[in-house]
Order: structure tokens, then sequence, then C-alpha cells
DNA sequence: GCTGAAAAGCATCGCCT
DNA sequence: AGGCGATGCTTTTCAGC
């Protein structure tokens, strides 16, 4: 499923992922100016980058808040057992809720990690509940988010 | 810092959010076609929306393990102390570090929680040593991630 | 705040190096 | 592989509703 055959990408390919990543709506002529191409070579290698699934997409990055969104907060989730059919059931559970962004399986056994987004305390505290609640879970631990000093999309690319 | 003065939203400007947020890359003419409208005020509203910070940037989402990042895991960090001088030398200390992709600070008291990218499992375990090794640092937990069942972007957009 | 036309700029193709 | 030139869209501005 991931996109690497034999991964070749060369400088300027790395820059013109380091730009896109940076801005993702730059125009293909200013593009192919910042990595030094005319625009037609440069269009192939942003379409071949495409087609090979490195670059992945693209998205608007949105202020939370002018959304509704006051609160962002992570869970630490264990389940009552770590059998596959348990770690399924849940996975597919919280999927359908879109207060809940990312979903990742922690190793060590039975214990996941979930970003999510509150409007307010109160539908925090409804979806911690909501958790609680779900047959397969054990027991929560909330991770509230008092200030964020980082947050960068993707990977450093060194070029 | 925050966007909204009144986050004065219609449901337009919603939809033109939602499809970014999917497709950043999409065409204004696409855009406008699929919001009802034709492509001046289509391009007039995500100008203001830009203006006002609630649409941030635009990146592409690329995959990290064709850039050579085999490994995503989070950290959990406790610091010696909560003391704010504290807290901001530990931020300070982990913006410079590129492998840190996010650092946000936990209610509670004197712990954060970090994402965090690596090459493998030996760039993995210097950075951890290094996390353990700063002065602030009283304890870290690295929550290693096996499997990502799901991984949005963004917030939940109700039009 | 929208529409429609027009100018400028961009994406993209075929061909050449 | 990259560059050049041509074509059809897209973006962007501006007048008018």
């Amino acid at each position: 499923m991931s996109a690497e055959p034999d991964a070749s990408l060369d400088e300027v390919d790395r820059q013109i992922l380091a730009e896109l990543q940076a801005d993702g709506r730059m125009t293909n002529v200013e593009l192919a100016r910042r990595v030094g191409l005319s625009a037609p070579p440069c269009l192939r290698r942003v379409r071949r980058l495409e087609e090979e699934r490195i670059i992945r997409g693209y998205y608007a990055d949105l202020d939370p808040v002018a959304l509704g969104y006051e609160i962002t907060f992570f869970a630490l989730v264990g389940l009552e057992s770590q059998k596959e059919a348990m770690l399924s059931a849940f996975e597919q559970r919280v999927r359908a809720w879109p207060e809940v962004r990312e979903c990742h399986m922690i190793r060590g056994g039975g214990d996941f990690l979930l970003r999510l987004v509150a409007r307010d305390t109160a539908h925090e505290n409804a979806l911690t509940s909501k958790l609680t609640a779900a047959d397969e879970v054990a027991r929560v631990q909330t991770l509230q988010t008092i200030r964020t000093s980082k947050d960068d999309a993707g990977v450093p690319i060194s070029v």
C-alpha cells in the first residue's frame, strides 16, 4: 500500500516536495522557477509524485476555533482485551465519530491514542463518556491540550 | 492571535472550507461550480477567508515512508518542575528539533505530548535518549504507533 | 454581493534537443 | 531526461446590475 518502489527521489524532487509541503497552492510556474526548471518538466515531476502516492493529497489548513472547535484533546484508551476482534471493533466504532480525527494503536497491547476536537467542555465531557461507555473500553485517560507551541504537518525534508 | 471576530461564516463559506479541506488544489472554477457560485465571488470569499486566517495555509500531504521516515511515535514527557521558565525552556529546546513535529502542553502540570518522526529504530532511540538527557526532563514515556486506522487532518465541517 | 466579458497568466500537449 | 512554442483554461479585474 505504501509508496516507494525504489524511492528514487533526486534533489529536485525533494525540493519540489518541500515547496509543496509549505505551500500546496503554489502555481506550477512559480514552483518551476524556485526549483530551477521550466514549467513542463516540473509539472511532469509533480504528476509522477502524485501517481506514486508520494504526494497523497493537498489540504487547506483551517482554524479550528473559527469553525467552532475550541478544544483539541488527546485520549489514551485501554481496551478490555487485545484480541484482534476487539481491536478492530474499537477502530470501526471510532471511525464513525467525526470528532475523532486520529486513531493510533500503541505498542504494548490494547492501547490507543486518539486525537479529538470538541466545541466546548460539555462536548468534550460527552465524548469522553461515550468512549468510557463503549463495550471494548476498559479505561480512558484524557490529555487536554492547554497550549501548543509547535504544530508542523508532515515530515522534515533535507534538500 | 486566533481568527474569529464574529466568525461570520455562512453556509457557502462552510462549503468552501469543506471542499478546500478535502482538496486544497481544486481550481477556483471547480470550487465555484460545486458551491453554486460564479468564479469571481467565490474567489473573493476564498481571499477573505485567507485574510482572516480562517484558512491558515495549504499544504501537500506527503508519504513519510517515501521520505525515509519509517517511524512515527508520540512521547509523553514529564518535566522536573512546572515553573513557567522551565516550560518555555523545554518548548524552545524541542522547537529546534526537526523530528519533533508537534508539541502540546497537557493540563495537569508539567507534562507535554510530542509527535515525532524517525528514520529507523536507532534514530528513534537516539531521539528518546536526547529527550531524557535534556535538563528540564524528569521522565519520558514513548508511545510507539504500530497501526493507524484513522488520520484525518483538520476538523469536521457541518455544512 | 452577484454576473459577464475581457485581459493576463497558467496548465498542458507535441515535438525537438 | 529538459526546453520551446502553441492551445485552451483559469484567474483576475472591472464595469454594470
